[in-house]
DNA sequence: CCAGTCTTTGACAACGATGTCAAGGAGTGT
DNA sequence: ACACTCCTTGACATCGTTGTCAAAGACTGG
């Protein structure tokens, strides 16, 4: 039993490549030879080298070299996502995390929560620790400031949001598109009275979702009514339907554009015993829809497809592939579940 | 529109601490001073760094400045997780980074998958980035390997499981007494043919929390009936609990040892319109428990306070704090919601 | 006005590693 | 035996920053 836990613990630093050298009676310099597999050491030389390593127990230090390395890769990017314990954000993230162990490449993350002034102090303390890339999903409204923060030619790809101010890649599905369909689907079904369920305004795909869904009704001929816009979490969502099915006119279905929110318009609904009465459609999947009664029917976004793609033009970039930066749709799929077809009341 | 996603733009590189100092006519020591807030720096110099560093936007390169700082701390964490898409994962995640956020400290995670060759990798990596703590959920039998490949010093504290081998700080829920408290409630309603569904017995967490199932009964006098072990996916549990439920003499509960495998339990009884007859006990909560039918009872951890345990123990070492390693406990808490009160059959 | 103190400043080396380059020895062809 | 090339090897400077230390100037008190 040993113990390595205690800070007090024997200060004794690691061993550095002069030390490794030492032992093996030869020059730093054909340590690091050794140690990065470059050619032209004898063999009994890194024979000497290979033993002192292994009687040391040394471990190069990566932000040592990365220091002196031409082009200072470390060997590690970062992650700049919504908020880590949420399911799109974890599955990107392990996309990312997937992609990049491949590569032995390690992967910073950090949570903005919508909040732009976190946006930017998350990309600047990566910047500062060297990431080689960025996969970025942006809160706010501009991403100008990328140009002063990160090291020119820093590979960036946006996910799920377009960034503004900033030529670079982008990885998005088409929210109108996929809003449409959810709200045609409800139309296809005899609703007539369809709400919105909002997230937050500033964020762009909540507003594209809500062009999508006036498009489809307006396409119809009817008015978009029962909308409450800016919700940001399941308890504010659950409230704002409640709200809507409590007027004396209460909506037939519901669109919610989110994951969040429609689990929040499923709690309304189910307080009201109405859950069987009112179509809801979501706009991203979650875990277990499939398993409610009625299971939900969403259009579905496939988080960990879009952090496969995004991780995959951040590494051709740093092979050194170049194009001009270009926007990647990702297809939506309108998943039919249950709660998605039940028809409106005569 | 400024264009900084190319890989093959302007290489110009970052400014540097010596750019500033010279733009501002003043020797490199004296940006350093203005830039890490020492004292002794007239204000006329400070005024002329300060707009020398805001002309050339300068952004100091933290690697080079853990390189020669006294104990080379980086001010970056690291994380082995067992996946970071899980929720019980990210939620541990989300609570480190919340405690580091607050000290400016950044967070790499990496997913151990059970994989123990996967566990010793990223522990490395993390160790040559020069992290300066780690929070590990072990998957591998053993951890003494640490102690060669971490900075003597290196606060470490262990997850959800204990170390085995090595001397740490523990943040650990009472696997035994919470997976008995659940096998006792499923008594307490009638039940004596209670199935135990469990992971991979390599995982100390299972093997306890099969322990407690074992010893409830036995209290009891019961002799357990219906074991599967080594389920590690939510399609393994469903099919392993539909070969118990298809046997001529079913089991009338159900008792599952972690929340993936509560989710495929509850598969393989909805396949079988089961439902609402055959009892359920799961271990770990999971998000819209509550809005199955029936809801589901669970043994709850709560991973995010784990999290900030863990965290809190981390950040008390390395702000210099020291102690014998400890084992800290976290309440596990039961949660009926109508799977684990359905009553036997007569 | 002088010794003594305090403040401000920069020269220099160092952190751990690698790029560059030249020296020295072994091997080749004649 | 000679000029030539090839292969190994290490000295040295350097990456971007900070710790150490000493020098120079500005003050203080007597």
């Amino acid at each position: 039993m040993t113990s390595a836990a205690s800070a007090a613990s024997a200060a004794r630093a690691r061993p550095t490549l002069r030390d490794v050298a030492q032992l093996a009676g030869v020059s730093p310099k054909t340590v690091s030879r050794v140690v990065n597999g470059e050619p032209g050491v004898s063999p009994s030389k890194a024979d000497a080298v290979e033993r002192a390593i292994r009687q040391l127990e040394y471990r190069p230090n990566i932000t040592a070299s990365s220091l002196r390395r031409a082009g200072g890769r470390t060997a590690a990017i970062a992650a700049v996502l919504e908020d880590v314990s949420n399911p799109f954000s974890s599955a990107l993230y392990r996309a990312l995390e997937d992609v990049a162990h491949a590569r032995d490449v390690m992967v910073f993350a950090g949570s903005v929560e919508e909040d732009p002034g976190r946006e930017r102090a998350l990309v600047r303390a990566f910047a500062m620790r060297q990431a080689d890339a960025m996969l970025i999903v942006p809160a706010s409204d501009n991403q100008a400031y990328l140009t002063r923060e990160v090291a020119p030619g820093t590979p960036l790809v946006f996910v799920d949001r377009p960034p503004v101010g900033l030529h670079a890649d982008a990885v998005l599905v088409d929210n109108e598109s996929g809003a449409a369909d959810a709200v045609r689907h409800l139309l296809a079904h005899g609703h007539r009275d369809i709400a919105f369920l909002g997230d937050l305004r500033t964020i762009a795909t909540a507003r594209h979702r809500f062009q999508g869904y006036k498009d489809a009704l307006s396409d119809h001929g009817i008015r978009p009514s029962h909308i409450a816009h800016d919700l940001h979490t399941t308890s504010a969502a659950e409230a704002a339907f409640g709200r809507l099915l409590d007027t004396p006119s209460p909506p037939t279905a519901c669109f919610s554009a989110q994951n969040l929110i429609t689990i929040g318009a499923i709690r309304a609904l189910r307080a009201r015993g109405l859950q069987q009465r009112v179509a809801v459609v979501g706009f991203d999947d979650f875990p277990l829809a499939d398993l409610l009664e009625p299971a939900v029917t969403v259009v579905s976004q496939d988080p960990y497809r879009m952090g496969r793609v995004a991780a995959d033009l951040l590494f051709r970039r740093l092979d050194g592939e170049d194009w001009e930066p270009t926007t990647h749709l990702v297809e939506t799929r309108l998943v039919p579940r249950g709660s998605g077809e039940l028809p409106a009341p005569p």
